[in-house]
RNA sequence: GCGCCCGUAGCUCAGCUGGAUAGAGCAACGGACUUCUAAUCCGUAGGUCGGAGGUUCGAAUCCUCCCGGGCGUGCCA
């Protein structure tokens, strides 16, 4: 049972004859914000009271009278301006208890089967490694996939990979051009990544090799301007300030550019063999891109080395997902939706919502200056077009009745006009949301990127987080009192677990749309809200069940409800009864950082009850069974709690 | 220029469909290992919620303006 639930439930009962649509009063039942008012407070009185032109206290007054809740609740109280305070009763709180002990579900209504949701989400372009950027979109997205799951949503996770772009005319231009045929035959995948960036490398040179003349002239004339500025503007004047302020910063912008550029030119001319390969082909973009048009355009020979190169590349791509243990019901890509969207423009077209505008076709969404642009001048489609034939195969084939997006911020204003294009074209009976995401930043609050500058690979980031966890796995095991308990391989295991789940958590606990500061040292604390203060807990109560030699299973089925002799027992049974409302408060808004808090605080009932409580040497036998019993659905709603985001629970750590 | 987002404790962040003295974690300080893992627990200290107005019985939360920062802005996705 839903607690929170019940109470609006019961609260909406007594305020029936008050007024005539008690749901939003209803709604005002919340938990208690402090301890000490109880377990749960109705804050309704007061916003009534202005409505129904009497006290707010007697409003409360009259709501209390009508309130049938002395099975799970102590009298409610009606304290301060008109707050009514709800305690629940011990032994209400201890039956809960036991009847989650024997329910799989731990409590989480299993109340949405007829409903259908499309996730998209982590979505990479193939041939190109995968790097922080994918990081947010591809966790958050799996932890929603397996929340909504749970709930019992009909789910299709959907990775809309990138595998018809520019990259693979790189691919192609590479494997023409720079093969190394031993390499390829050794490691596919390997050989055709570094192709990739290979002709990548070579194609940002020519491009610096142009932009810097211009950059540097772009810095003489804005360093001119800004020392014009400086003399005729006065710098008492507040506009005049931050007009400098913003040339400065331009200046500096400007400088950084060329800098980057610079370091660009010399990773590429201090090796000479690379520089040859530059020499070589001084339009390899151009040529690049040309690669990708014949492909476009069904050319036999570099639609065979697609249909060639596409299941190595997808390969490299599965290996990340398993080790991130990420899985998806389809993959259907951009090359799946390309021979629908002919026909997508055409019906635009034919229904008045796509026009011609400088030789482009434009969907012109009221109340937006840009437009949504459907195909370019020279004829090719472009993602928004992708984005529509997707959303009319969801619809038709899938079924959808909700779309979610998991996809950076930055991208609102395209989906904005893709949902309302959407609407228009026809597909208006379904829910879109743009479940959105801030950046990832570096300690300098920049975009996260390696000293040196680049983007940081996926890869390198999960290793570098199993070493470190790994480092202090060794460390803590070796210190142990009675010396190490975890062989080589239960170790690695362990490291694996904590590195991937920190970086996971890190991630998860954040507020989605916040940006956020990536930190090894916070990520893999021992200390504080973090993914193995959770797995610890956890591990303890493993620890327990190991040493005591219990039989979980059996434990479940023994009679009696937990006893509530401590305050710690009570805090904790509380807490879990409470899984359920923090699964809900997850998919009000897909906000996984609600569960997050909510495996953190069970962990720290947890460590606080196991402090006070002792469980295995607990003389009265009754208590110790029933600490038993806490221990076990503590352990199961941690467990349950981490996989729906997609962390894994060692047992020893 | 226009649009979107953000500004909460020294640091990192919750809270934002208005509700009681604004919460956590880290760092700081003080305690607790003959007891099931001290990767732990308990306690102390720390805030004019960017600023100014307004709406309200009540505002971190809603509205307006200002200051500071980020992002996006017709043919990349």
């Amino acid at each position: 049972m839903n607690v929170l639930k019940e109470l609006r439930h019961r609260t909406a009962k007594a305020l029936a004859p008050l007024v005539d649509d008690p749901q939003p009063f209803a709604a005002m039942v919340k938990p208690a914000q402090d301890a000490q008012f109880g377990d749960y407070q109705a804050n309704c009185a007061m916003p009534l009271a202005g409505k129904l032109k009497q006290k707010p206290r007697e409003i409360a007054e009259q709501i209390v009278a009508n309130l049938e809740v002395d099975d799970l609740c102590e009298p409610p109280e009606i304290a301060g301006p008109g707050f009514i305070n709800f305690k629940l009763k011990d032994d209400w709180i201890a039956s809960q208890g036991q009847a989650l002990l024997n329910d799989e579900r731990l409590g989480v209504e299993d109340s949405e089967a007829d409903r259908t949701v499309v996730v998209d989400f982590s979505s990479p372009n193939v041939a190109k490694p995968m790097h922080v950027g994918h990081l947010r979109s591809t966790v958050l997205g799996d932890a929603i996939c397996r929340i909504l799951r749970f709930r019992g949503t009909q789910v299709h996770s959907d990775n809309h990979i990138g595998d018809w772009g520019t990259q693979f005319g790189m691919i192609i231009y590479g494997y023409k051009h720079f093969l190394d045929q031993s390499a390829f035959a050794e490691n596919q995948v390997a050989e055709l990544s570094r192709l990739y960036r290979l002709v990548n490398q070579l194609s940002d040179y020519h491009a610096a090799v142009k932009a810097l003349p211009e950059l540097e002239e772009q810095l003489q004339s804005q360093q001119q301007l800004l020392e014009a500025k400086r003399g005729e503007l006065d710098t008492s004047d507040k506009k005049a300030r931050k007009e400098i302020g913003k040339l400065e910063a331009a200046v500096k912008a400007t400088q950084d550019r060329i800098e980057s550029t610079r370091s660009k030119l010399k990773e590429v001319e201090s090796d000479p063999a690379l520089k040859a390969l530059a020499d070589q082909d001084l339009e390899i973009a151009r040529h690049a891109r040309l690669e990708t048009a014949k492909l476009h355009q069904g050319d036999a020979e570099n639609t065979e080395l697609w249909n060639q190169f596409l299941p190595a590349c997808l390969a490299m791509l599965h290996q990340m997902y398993e080790r991130l243990d990420i899985h998806f019901d389809m993959e259907l890509g951009e090359s799946f939706y390309q021979p629908m969207l002919t026909d997508v423009v055409d019906s635009l077209k034919q229904q008045g919502l796509a026009s011609e505008s400088d030789g482009a076709m434009c969907v012109f969404i009221e109340g937006n200056d840009a437009p949504f642009l459907v195909q370019k001048q020279d004829g090719a489609f472009t993602y928004a077009t992708t984005d529509l034939a997707t959303i009319r195969y969801r619809i038709n084939e899938l079924k959808a009745d909700e779309i979610l997006y998991v996809v950076d911020a930055r991208q609102s204003e395209h989906f904005k006009l893709l949902f309302e294009t959407a609407r228009q074209w026809g597909f208006d009976q379904t829910e879109y949301q743009h479940v959105s995401f801030g950046t990832i930043l570096g300690e300098d609050k920049r975009p996260f990127k390696t000293r040196s500058g680049d983007t940081v690979g996926l890869e390198s980031l999960i290793d570098e987080a199993v070493a470190q966890s790994r480092k202090i796995v060794d460390e803590i095991d070796d210190s142990k009192p009675d010396g190490p308990e975890l062989d080589a391989e239960t170790r690695a295991n362990v490291a694996e677990m904590v590195g991937i789940g920190g970086i996971k958590y890190a991630d998860l606990r954040h507020n989605r749309d916040s940006d956020y500061v990536f930190s090894w040292d916070k990520m893999l604390a021992k200390d504080g809200d973090t993914a193995t203060y959770v797995q610890y807990a956890h591990a303890r109560i493993c620890g327990i069940f190991r040493k005591g030699d219990i039989d979980r299973a059996s434990l479940r089925t023994a009679s009696g409800s937990p006893l509530i002799s401590a305050p710690e027992e009570r805090a904790l049974l509380l807490q879990l009864t409470r899984f359920g409302e923090a699964i809900e408060a997850v998919c009000e808004d897909y906000r996984p950082n609600q569960l997050t808090q909510y495996l953190f605080e069970l962990s720290n009932l947890f460590s606080s009850f196991y402090v006070n409580c002792i469980v295995l040497k607990e003389e009265n036998a009754e208590l110790r069974t029933s600490r038993l019993k806490l221990c076990d659905l503590t352990a199961r709603t941690l467990q349950t709690g981490l996989k729906l985001l997609g962390i894994e629970t060692p047992e020893q750590m």
